[in-house]
DNA sequence: CTAGAATGTGAGCAATCGCTCACATCCGAT
DNA sequence: ATCGGATGTGAGCGATTGCTCACATTCTAG
């Protein structure tokens, strides 16, 4: 007997058997991807998207049952790359090093499309997420609080909280750059790093830190 | 004669005359609050805001012309009390206790209804900005930026940028902590001070200044 | 070559949206 | 009390949406 059909999954309704269908999926996506940033949810049509794409509507839904499906293919799609790039940081030694490359991944993944991430991550906390892929921002959380248990790095009191600042720190500064249209990687990495590394630094009483400015 | 009625016009069509309509108005946009924080943008509809305000859908279009104004008032409403607290901070002479009101201002502002000033601040971007009123994120900044010019602080090569860079980092860690239901105040506060003193005290080389933490 | 599976199409359905308008009700000035 | 403006109502219009389905086209196995 078959297997009855639940008309809840997201993934294709078909997994593209010939090469034709897997470059149409691609195209879908593509052109799903251009009309978020270039013209944002309000033009996030499944017949826009189609169009777009240069296909028919119903091609479009034989590979993703449901418009959100669309969506979060898009989601793992630009998530990837991030999550490939920082994968082995946990054998970082050096907790300096590791949270340099981490926070220049992040750079590069706003930098490459600012809004289309920033809309991507924005849908990707209104969305119920899937069990079977974890949060995104859950796995950094984990690579990050690993990292500043290096013994380069200041003893955190609240690693888990620490580490979650500054996720969410690095997060304001890169989104706000690629909004603004910043194309300076470096720059931005620098800057970011002051945050990151000024937050770590700072944890004795901050008014005696404050104070010594003026005693250099 | 009559001055012709701009259809563009997000104002009013009418001005309250009477207190009911002034009470009307009211609840209204704390219906679409309400929705909003509640439902999200997808719930988020004038018929649905009508019905939970109790009141005809003609009503609401009594006072808004368009969906989009009603939206407006609430970004308004919510930015009148912020803005209110921090536009005396231009006279302190303090850098650091006008930064420490700042944080506070911006901690309490998120912390009061999260998910509200969240979709609010993510509407606030793609909605076309009224010449009249200046974007909030400009006035925070060119206070931020005279704060900045305060002897007690460290000075800044690129006080503009620092400002953006401040506003953006205090924005993604409050947005954050709203998000994951945080309350503690005082925590958040004393977490974005880390992070926004330890910006802008980590302006020599870097390096450097982390070696140090080995020192002491 | 050919049959059947895989892939592609787009008119159009049901639902929902923002919004209007003809009309009822309420209130304050006289 | 009465009249006119202020306020409130909700059925429903036109447009748009996500999505289906009957059908056409293309590819591959035998």
């Amino acid at each position: 007997m078959a297997k009855p059909l639940d008309p809840s999954r997201l993934e294709p309704r078909k997994s593209p058997a010939q090469a034709r269908s897997a470059a149409t999926v691609g195209v879908i996506l593509e052109a799903a991807a251009r009309i978020l940033e270039e013209r944002g949810f309000e033009a996030y049509t499944t017949n826009e998207i189609a169009r777009r794409a240069g296909v028919g509507v119903g091609s479009l839904y034989q590979y993703f049952p449901r418009k959100e499906a669309i969506t979060r293919a898009l989601i793992q799609r630009e998530t990837a790359i991030l999550l490939n790039e920082i994968a082995d940081l946990g054998a970082e030694p050096s907790g300096r090093a590791g949270l340099r490359r981490l926070i220049q991944a992040a750079v590069m993944h706003q930098l490459r499309r600012p809004a289309l991430a920033r809309l991507l991550d924005f849908e990707e906390r209104r969305l119920p997420l899937d069990a079977d892929v974890a949060n995104v921002s859950d796995t950094i959380c984990s690579i990050l609080e690993d990292l500043l248990g290096r013994p380069d790095l200041p003893a955190q009191s609240d690693p888990a909280t620490v580490a979650r600042d500054l996720l969410a720190l690095t997060k304001g500064m890169v989104d706000s750059a690629g909004e603004r249209g910043e194309t300076a990687m470096e720059s931005l990495e620098r800057r970011v790093g002051r945050a990151v590394f000024g937050y770590l630094q700072m944890q004795l009483d901050e008014i005696a830190q404050a104070a010594s400015f003026f005693k250099k």
